[in-house]
DNA sequence: CTGAAAGCGCTTACAG
DNA sequence: CTGAAAGCGCTTACAG
């Protein structure tokens, strides 16, 4: 019998023997439930071939010394740890983030751990990083990138399987989770047409992103299907900023007054051409609808109107990039290049317009 | 010798065979070496009692096969693993990542890895959390706060240092490392005087948040040094948002035209506050100086003008929160709370004020 | 200077 | 149903 009076030798005073003794092992739950630390293990791991006594006993006794599992000993016999690395340059967490969590649900809470590390756009600080991963025996790695630009795959042969997100690897075999960015181009411009909009102008961002690029031919693509053009024939393309969406929305309405509709090729930009539009006098949306790119919350939600955009989907990319990498770790890789759609948040810069 | 003609066993190409052996052990390396694995440990390790010659040999052996030291077995013989566990709620990683930059940077980045969960508020998921961290035998963990507000520590007896970051343990006894949020307000309301701005009233966010009223006291605290006092004698209280700050400015404007200064509670609130100012006619920093709190890149730089502000040093305070932990893990408890500066950044908002 | 042995905490056949 | 033994990859006294 346990004896439920005695203290357990891991309870210390809230705050006085801080970090008591070491973890329990199976070994002092064996000598406290009186059986082999073989025993112990099995029981614990809920195999068949133990009594119910026995079973009870041992639980008892492991929660007793408040048992947990050293993973370590486990990850050395199993020759797995459940553990990933994230490898990311995303000084502001805004990719990171949201793909850690989508990795998080795909990995079922708890069984997977996940290293995050911050390469700060550093060659020689990433490859530090994965030395200490494949040190820490990782199953696989997780690349995120800080642009939706392709990127160099990483140096020498990596030991586990490696995913590229949001940024796909330059090389078309290894497996890369991204956005469609032409389908979220192409996204934007139907909704605007579905608003009534006929005069649909596009303001891109910096022309050196892929992602800039394939929004527009997406947009272009949907508008020809509704036989339209983009006014001015082209997109204007600047840079990823609310500065560049200020002047580059009065340099459009100089030249184009009759602009109903604008394409912006992020949240960043339309925010821009939201203050600029409200300070030459044009209502949104009833004289021009605006949709931006990437639903960053803090913009969309506190401009004049709010921001009607198309969602990355950010989380659901961390999701596939892991299921992709949970996949290649069991055996069945699936390489090459896995599309996440994106997802159209309509808010009050499109909503109602005339 | 060593034939360095014959392929290495770990030497697939590119594309081929992608995830070939798994990793060399020092049994492999002391095969090729012609040694104990003792002595290739030594060796490896850099024992000095290891002659030249085998040093040489063996390490030469470690190279051929990339060998890669196992760190779970290592820190299942050292009782240590240099790994920790960074816990948090930060749905948009606005704090978690600038954090986790600082304690990369405390710990030396390769000889300690992190582990980001998060929690995403959810109690029951942090435990799971938890149990997964201590299960990994991390050495220590952090907690990084969404709020400045004290937050309850962790539940049950935690085996483990644990620092508070950003928002601080409501108990005293445990560590904390968080900003100065009185001495912040001081810095932003002495600016504004330094600017020779006499009229000065505090916009500031959600009264729910310690931070909210520290750095309100702070700016008073300074104001009456100069014997000066806030205009309308109180704090006004929002929320964090662009939205609000609008709203009170002018409602503040149309109650004080005579201010020629306004400490916003945040960046948020700072950046509305600009835009109301912008459409009611007054300049800014000629008629009103603005300054805000955090500088948060997007808000910051893209504001007409640029906000002057003050940042929180969450890379530094991360580097605090990493230095306290690991002064903790080596025996040296540093309990009670411990205080970060912020750092006052002049922009356009206040710079060239008349 | 080098190596055999014990052991970190665990799991897994294999006997009993 | 239970346990002794081997072993995952490494480090560390301790002999030689």
């Amino acid at each position: 019998m346990l004896d439920d009076s005695t203290p357990s030798r891991d309870e210390p005073g809230a705050h006085g023997d801080r970090h008591p003794a070491r973890p329990a092992t199976l070994k002092e739950i064996g000598a406290l439930a009186g059986v082999s630390i073989a025993t112990v293990s099995k029981a614990l791991n809920g195999r068949a071939d133990v009594s119910r006594a026995t079973r009870q006993r041992v639980q008892e006794a492991a929660d007793r010394l408040k048992f947990t599992p050293n993973s370590l000993a486990q990850g050395l016999l199993a020759g797995r740890t459940g553990t990933v690395g994230l490898l990311t340059n995303d000084l502001e967490g805004r990719f990171s983030i949201p793909v850690l969590m989508g990795a998080e649900d795909a990995f079922g809470a708890g069984s997977v751990s996940v290293f995050l590390c911050d390469a700060r756009g550093d060659a020689i600080r990433e490859q530090h990083h994965i030395r200490a991963l494949l040190s820490r025996r990782v199953d696989g790695l997780i690349v995120v990138g800080d642009t939706t630009n392709p990127r160099v795959p990483l140096a020498g042969s990596i030991p586990v399987p490696v995913v590229y997100a949001y940024a796909p690897s330059s090389d078309p075999r290894d497996m890369s989770a991204v956005n469609d960015n032409v389908s979220a181009g192409r996204m934007a411009a139907e909704h605007l047409v579905a608003c009534g909009r006929t005069r649909i102008a596009y303001l891109s961002g910096d022309p050196a992103f892929t992602a800039a690029g394939e929004r527009v031919a997406g947009a272009r693509a949907a508008l020809r299907e509704h036989g339209l053009d983009l006014v001015g024939g082209e997109a204007l393309y600047g840079e990823w900023s609310e500065i560049w969406g200020r002047a580059g929305a009065r340099s459009l309405l100089a030249r184009h007054p009759e602009v109903d509709g604008i394409v912006c090729g992020s949240d960043q930009v339309a925010r821009g051409v939201l203050d600029a539009l409200r300070e030459l006098g044009r209502h949104v949306p009833n004289d021009i609808s605006v949709i931006g790119h990437d639903n960053w919350e803090l913009l969309v939600t506190q401009s004049r109107p709010q921001l009607t955009t198309v969602d990355s989907n950010l989380q659901e990319l961390g999701r596939t990039a892991a299921r992709l990498l949970g996949e290649a770790i069991d055996g069945r890789t699936a390489s090459g290049t896995h599309t996440v759609a994106c997802r159209l948040v309509v808010r009050g810069s499109t909503l109602g317009a005339v």
